[in-house]
DNA sequence: GAGTTGTTTTGGAACGATCCAAACAGAAAT
DNA sequence: ATTTCTGTTTGGATCGTTCCAAAACAACTC
């Protein structure tokens, strides 16, 4: 009863035949008599027997397990990528591990060891900001990983992402069509691959419509709310005055249009704000928020699918996947009357 | 080099040592020479070599793993609840696995004894709605668990939960304080053991404040948005009008607040609403919502480092843990000048 | 040089599964 | 009676670790 667990052995003591015996029942194996299998699947429920498949992976199976490294769980945009990893596997049979790297690049490396350790098959992986090729290309060698939202150049790893340029272009461009010339690119800095490919988007629509890039309509700022709200002030200077705002994500619009509306700018009537990932709270905000909605639980459900496809067959050469992003009209964006989604193609 | 991953044989063939020795090694014994620790260092890191966890625990270690099982993953409460328990684990060098019942039985059971069969060496666990004590006594034979939030009655298992009745007496008293009469209790139904200490701290208060306890203003509800809606006009109805209410939880608070706000009742002024479980849109609703806090991340790090000590030390007793709640004061409840925090003793 | 320490190192048997080659039983064909 | 066949069943080696008893080595002492 009690001494540990139920084994194969044991099964097959009670059951009368050998553990090879047992072992074919367990594989589903179409070699054994129908009156032993059922002879050993009372044993096995008598017993409260459990497979181990840690011992079967010991031998050469593969484990089911894969890892999921998110770079900021306090983000609800990752969070729901997370949740989408959880329910393509729970489809599938696989089982995750969850980690948070917290932007870390050493925690990152850390967790991603302890996951190989105890046997990951694989990697879906949102890297942390500053994390250098070096720091993954041996700890991942010979196991499968599909990067999710960000990229790191030169990594011989799958990749899954948003369509960030074109969502990006599609939104500018929704501006545009609404009368603003004055558009502002507000949020993230630096070397961000994500911001690169939505700057480029807010970019083509400026050049589509003729209309002339100012790097001065151009805001650095951190990405949460306060970012957001410190951009405000410099919109509303004078000098380079903005009349809309695409934001490189929905809590930096959201901290815009808090500063706005407290220096006394109505949004959605004297300013435009579009934002992008179209979280929870887009909706609940006043005004509404309008947003490229990326679909973050889609997102990780496709990368968990690649990873698993990838591990079942053997065959880990990268591949990209480009998911639609599409533009969630609300009122934040000065068409209050307008609902409808156009999804893009 | 690509011919499957290195093992502790490997290291020791290119070393000049015998695998004990590697394995000593791995331990951090002091039994290996200086100088003999250096070689095998060197020969790891030149083979990439990692260590292989299950095949350790196959020989008796403990495994290091321990599973999550979430009711709900779509509710931002037990998100934050799971990302508290993944926080723990990093700090004690656990890795989580997470599954998402969705408040199904059925799931629950798969999830857990495939965790089992991955080799999880604890539960931790926020059981699914229905769960019955025959769907999991035998399947978690043998081995810790640590349920949150929600308690199974009867299951031999231990518990981490917030402080639910004395929450919701101070909540209560509060209301009391600033003149209310007529309160509400709005939102859950039936056989929710948290729903019914929460309903208890209610009631406790309405005894010490004398006030007599009406049926009338228990109003049942699906736990959602929808929920608190429709509660609104039953706290309206001329027969029973209540002046203040206290939420089964936050969603059906902000539910109820949209409802009454919408019928022309100024939420804060002619009516007070308390919600419970301070969720992070709490703070963004209009107006601000007053909520019992109950710190779901530190509900989750309690419960990981409860199970893990279990773990450690191989003394699975049943243990309970009430976790403080504080009463966070913002507008919705009527004093909209009181922003201090009065916590729990 | 044999014995007595103490410090390092090492074979080999586990752990719980898989899988191959080989054995077995019974029926059918020779 | 022997062979052949089909349908089932079974030892034992193996996977990557740990751990124990025992071996090897070095440095002493008598």
């Amino acid at each position: 009863m009690s001494e540990g667990r139920a084994t194969i052995v044991d099964v097959a003591r009670l059951a009368g035949v050998s553990k090879s015996t047992v072992s074919l029942v367990l594989g589903g194996s179409s070699l054994v008599a129908d009156a032993t299998r059922e002879r050993v699947a009372g044993a096995m429920s008598e017993l409260g027997y459990i497979y181990h498949r840690g011992a079967a992976t010991l031998r050469g199976a593969k484990s089911g397990v894969l890892g999921m490294v998110i770079n900021d769980l306090s983000n609800p945009f990752y969070v729901e990528l997370a949740i989408g990893i959880e329910q393509a596997c729970q489809g599938a049979g696989f089982i995750p591990f969850l980690a948070n790297s917290a932007e870390d690049p050493v925690r990152q490396q850390e967790v991603i060891r302890s996951m190989r350790e105890h046997g990951a098959a694989g990697l879906v992986l949102a890297p942390a900001i500053n994390t250098s090729l070096g720091d993954l290309t041996g700890l991942i060698a010979g196991m499968p990983v599909v990067q999710v939202m960000r990229r790191l150049p030169g990594l011989k790893a799958s990749l899954v992402t948003p369509e960030n340029r074109e969502g990006a272009r599609k939104a500018t461009a929704r501006l545009i069509g609404n009368g603003h010339r004055r558009i502002a690119f507000v949020g993230g800095a630096g070397a961000l691959v994500v911001r690169d490919d939505r700057l480029a988007g807010y970019r083509l629509a400026l050049e589509e419509a003729e209309i002339s890039f100012d790097t001065a309509l151009v805001v650095e700022s951190t990405t949460n709310y306060a970012g957001g709200g410190a951009a405000a002030a410099r919109l509303l200077a004078p000098a380079e005055r903005a009349t809309a705002a695409l934001c490189f994500n929905d809590v930096v619009a959201i901290g815009l249009i808090r500063a706005l509306t407290q220096a006394g700018v109505l949004v959605g009537r004297d300013f435009a704000v579009i934002g992008f990932d179209d979280i929870e709270e887009a909706k609940h905000v006043l005004p509404p928020l309008t947003s490229v909605a990326v679909n973050a639980r889609n997102l990780g459900s496709r990368a968990a699918q690649l990873l698993m496809r990838q591990i079942a067959s053997g065959h880990f050469e990268p591949e990209s996947i480009l998911c639609p992003t599409s533009l969630i009209i609300r009122s934040s964006c000065g068409t209050a009357l307008v609902t409808a989604e156009e999804t893009s193609p």
